[in-house]
RNA sequence: GGAGAGGUGGCCGAGCGGCUGAAGGCGCACGCUUGGAAAGCGUGUUUAGGGAAACCUAACGUGGGUUCAAAUCCCACCCUCUCCGCCA
């Protein structure tokens, strides 16, 4: 969420901001909403005051009088108040955060690769998706997790379980040699801390989120949630440098409106486990943390050795919170259409989000002269299970059908071949 | 799941329905004192919103209610602690 202040001062920016994040919402209808409920709050202050001067005696009888009608234009106009509240939070929440220049203008497919590892790899057979691979060597079972589950739903088998769990431990290994606290959260959150965050449960058709009825918890759809929420309603110390949390969890998505995207077996599923790097930050570090966290994706993705690039995301599809996103994309097979061998897929992504979610989480931090101010906050995934196997059985592939294991995970996965 | 106790400032802990944003203590900051420190003494010490300022408003777990007036009375919920039961 933005600085309402802010947003009075600069509607113009915001309201050009709104345009190239494709968000439609009347930044004027919202002002106006702001008008009215700074009105009804000045009256309401007014008339508590006149009250409260009354009460600090003995009122007389006629007093007493009065004063009743004056606590029920009190109630009157508090009533007002909550309307015009909620009118005005749900306006301000819609407004999505502001964008770094140096983004991309524009659509989903107008973002800019800004780094690129190496060329593709190139099969001299033709190589088969992951789905292929992974069925034909019995390491995943889809029909039976649609049996008992539903579609978009998977048992793992024999060697992909071990790999999974190899992957975690090599990533764990990773972020936390570069300070990272490790947590493994709860797979619920409260809705209120799902929309701190920025993700909608309920309500909204498109909802990403599962919710669970009769409660206010829904499942969810990346640790970025949980961790987010963890320093919420806090006052953070962070003159011993910026809070870094790397945390394990379960992510469950709906995928609702997602149907016709690309979703060949592992891609795009309703649960998956994933490794997630989570920072809170002083404002004037958290670009440099930015480029931390993507340079930590790099380090896990180099290691892992397949063909990959980096994008930079564009405006308008960055979603609510991120100032900036950079995403790195695996060469895939999957991705492959008509006579080229693949292309390039999505396997981590790491957002800064500056004070927007801290503002409606209030996480602050105590700065140096005694006041306080929001504190930045970043996320970007370390592993991804359903994902990151996709870019090593289609990378790692053998003429004979057999998936070859990276050189970086055999400390933790002791088998020649998956 | 059953029984009980309790949630007040950075912490501990008072608080007859009205002058209590909240006694007292600890802690912290500054000053005096000292060769220096401790002790002692003095002063200050919640947050948020509005206002140029004086100042005003709000917040005593959360939400509702009673009242001219609620930290204080009533109701619901949440959380913590103790005991019993059950349990991976």
């Amino acid at each position: 969420m933005l600085d309402i202040k802010y947003i009075r001062e600069n509607k113009e920016v915001v309201k050009k901001n709104c345009k190239i994040r494709n968000v439609k919402i009347d930044i004027d209808v919202l002002l106006e909403t702001d008008e009215r409920r700074r009105e009804l709050i000045k009256t309401i202050e007014d008339l508590r005051a006149l009250r409260n001067q009354k009460s600090k005696g003995k009122p007389t009888t006629e007093e007493i009088e009065k004063m009743r009608a004056v606590g029920e234009n009190i109630k009157k106009n508090e009533e007002v108040l909550s309307n015009v509240e909620e009118e005005f939070r749900a306006l301000l929440m819609a407004v999505p955060n502001l964008t770094h220049p140096d983004s991309p203008v524009g659509g989903e497919d107008d973002f800019k690769v800004i780094y690129t590892n190496r060329k593709p790899t190139k099969f001299d057979f033709v190589p088969k998706n992951h789905e292929d691979l992974m069925l034909n060597n019995d390491l995943i079972d889809f029909e039976r997790g649609t049996k008992v589950t539903g579609a978009k739903f998977y048992f793992s088998k024999n060697n992909l379980v071990r790999m999974n769990q190899a992957l975690i431990n090599y990533g764990i290994d990773i972020v936390t040699k570069h300070g990272y606290t490790l947590l493994e959260t709860p797979d619920l959150a409260k809705d209120a801390i799902l929309m701190g965050v920025g993700f909608n449960p309920r309500g909204s058709a498109e909802t990403q989120i599962y919710s669970i009825q009769n409660s206010d918890l829904s499942l969810v759809g990346t640790a970025e949630i949980t961790v987010g929420g963890f320093h919420a309603d806090e006052i953070l110390d962070l003159s011993v440098g910026a809070k870094k949390y790397v945390a394990l969890s379960h992510c469950f998505r709906t995928e609702a409106g997602a149907y016709g995207r690309t979703s060949k077996g592992l891609y795009r599923v309703h649960q998956f486990a994933k490794l997630e790097m989570f920072v809170f930050c002083k404002p004037e570090d958290s670009e440099k943390y930015h480029e931390e966290i993507l340079n930590i994706e790099k380090e896990i993705i180099d290691g892992l050795d397949f063909p990959y690039q980096i994008i930079d995301i564009a405006s308008g599809d960055l979603g609510g919170p991120a100032y900036r996103k950079y995403d790195i994309e695996a060469w895939m097979t999957m991705k492959g259409e008509g006579d080229k061998q693949g292309g390039y897929g999505e396997i981590t992504s790491c957002s800064n989000c500056l004070d927007y979610q801290a503002r409606r989480l209030n996480i602050r931090y105590r700065k140096d002269d005694g006041s306080t101010d929001y504190a930045h906050t970043l996320n970007g995934s370390a592993i991804v299970l359903s994902r990151f196997p996709i870019a090593i059985t289609e990378n790692y592939q053998q003429t004979d059908g057999s998936i070859a294991v990276p050189k970086a995970l055999k400390p933790y996965l002791n088998l020649e071949k998956l």
